[in-house]
DNA sequence: TATTGTTATACTCTATAACTATA
DNA sequence: TATAGTTATAGAGTATAACAATA
C-alpha cells in the first residue's frame, strides 16, 4: 500500500471522468482508506445538509432523534453509547436539540445523577418529515454502486466499524 | 433499507462479540451507511491520533504534507482541491502547519494573488518519521477484513467518493 | 470509590459572507 | 468581471480536565 516513490508523471490529457487518475498526489492519497473515509463522510454531510435544509439538522442530531423515537427517556450515557459519542459531545448535541424544542430533558427519578431525554411532539414531527430526505441522502451516497455492491459495501463497512469499535474513544454500546 | 418498524425485541443474552445485534436502535442506525461512515471516520481519527501521538498531527495535516512532499509550491486552491478542503479550511490547516514550522509560504511571483506552500526540512522529517505510524493506522483500520475484502472495500470506497465527488462542497481536483 | 453529568477549555474541520488585492 | 486569499463569524464534533452531586 506504500505507493510512495515511482509515481507516474502527471498527465493532463483531455477529458477524464475522475480526478483519481494521472495525478501522483491523488494516486497516493486515494490509496489510503482513512483519506477516502474522511471524504465520504464529508460528502454524506453535504448531501444530508442539502436534502434536509428545510430544518437545519445534522446527521448526528437526526441519529439522536431516531434513538429517542425508539426508546424514550434514555439517559445521556446510553445515548452516547448508541451513537458513538463521548459524554461531552452528547451533552452538546442534546443541548442544541433542547434549544430547538425537539427534545425535553428531566432528571432520572430513579437515579438523580442521570438526565433522561425524550423526543417532543415537534421533534417527532421534524424527524418524520425529514425521514424521506434522510433516506434520499443515504441513497444518493450509495448511488454510484450497483444494488449488489451496495449490499457488499454495507456489510464490509459494518464489519470494520464493529471490529474496530473498541478503538474509538467513544465506542457504541459495548459487547453485551 | 428502511428497516423502521418491526424491530425484534432487544435481547440481552450472554456474551455477544458485537453491539450491533439485538438492539433495535443499533439495528436501525447500523443500516444507514452515513452513520457507519461517520463512525469509521471517527475510529480512523482515534487510531491515527494514537499511532501518531509523538508529533501531534491530524490525518488532514498529514495529507497536506504528503501533497507538498510530492509537489512543492502548490497554491492553496490546488492544495484544497487535492485534499477536498474548501479554501477557508485549507488556509486554517496551512496556518497551523506554518506555526509548527512544517511548511513555509510565499506569494506566487507569477500571480501575486496566490500563495504557495512548501514543506520544510523539519516537515519532511516529521512526515518521514510518522509514515510508518500512519500506515499502521490504515492497516489497523482495515484489519477486521481479509486481504481480499480489504481490496474490495477500497475499490468500492473509491467508486463512492469518485462518483459523489461533485456533491461535496469542496470537491477534490475536478475532472481533468 | 465509582458514576453521571456539568463547566471550562481547546483544537480541528467545515461552511458562508464580506472584503482586499490582483488578474 | 473573475479569481485567490483573507478576515470575521458560526456551527459542529471531538477531546481532556476539574468539579459537584449522587450512588
Amino acid at each position: 500500500m506504500a505507493t510512495e516513490g515511482k509515481e507516474p508523471k502527471p498527465q493532463r490529457s483531455q477529458k477524464r471522468p475522475s480526478g483519481a487518475h494521472f495525478d501522483p498526489i491523488q494516486q497516493v492519497l486515494w490509496a489510503r482508506p482513512g483519506f477516502l473515509v474522511r471524504r465520504l463522510n464529508q460528502i454524506h454531510y453535504a448531501l444530508f445538509a442539502e436534502e434536509c435544509k428545510t430544518y437545519s439538522m445534522t446527521p448526528v442530531q437526526f441519529g439522536v432523534l431516531t434513538a429517542l423515537s425508539l426508546n424514550p427517556w434514555l439517559d445521556q450515557t446510553a445515548i452516547g453509547s448508541e451513537l458513538g459519542l463521548d459524554r461531552t459531545t452528547t451533552a452538546d448535541v442534546l443541548k442544541r436539540l433542547e434549544e430547538k424544542k425537539l427534545i425535553e430533558r428531566r432528571i432520572n427519578p430513579a437515579d438523580r445523577r442521570s438526565r433522561q431525554s425524550m423526543i417532543t411532539e415537534e421533534g417527532y414531527h421534524a424527524m418524520k418529515s425529514l425521514h424521506e430526505s434522510m433516506m434520499a441522502a443515504q441513497q444518493r451516497l450509495m448511488a454510484p454502486l450497483s444494488a449488489r455492491n451496495q449490499e457488499i459495501f454495507l456489510k464490509l463497512l459494518s464489519t470494520l466499524v464493529d471490529g474496530n469499535n473498541e478503538y474509538s474513544r467513544a465506542p457504541t454500546r459495548a459487547a453485551l
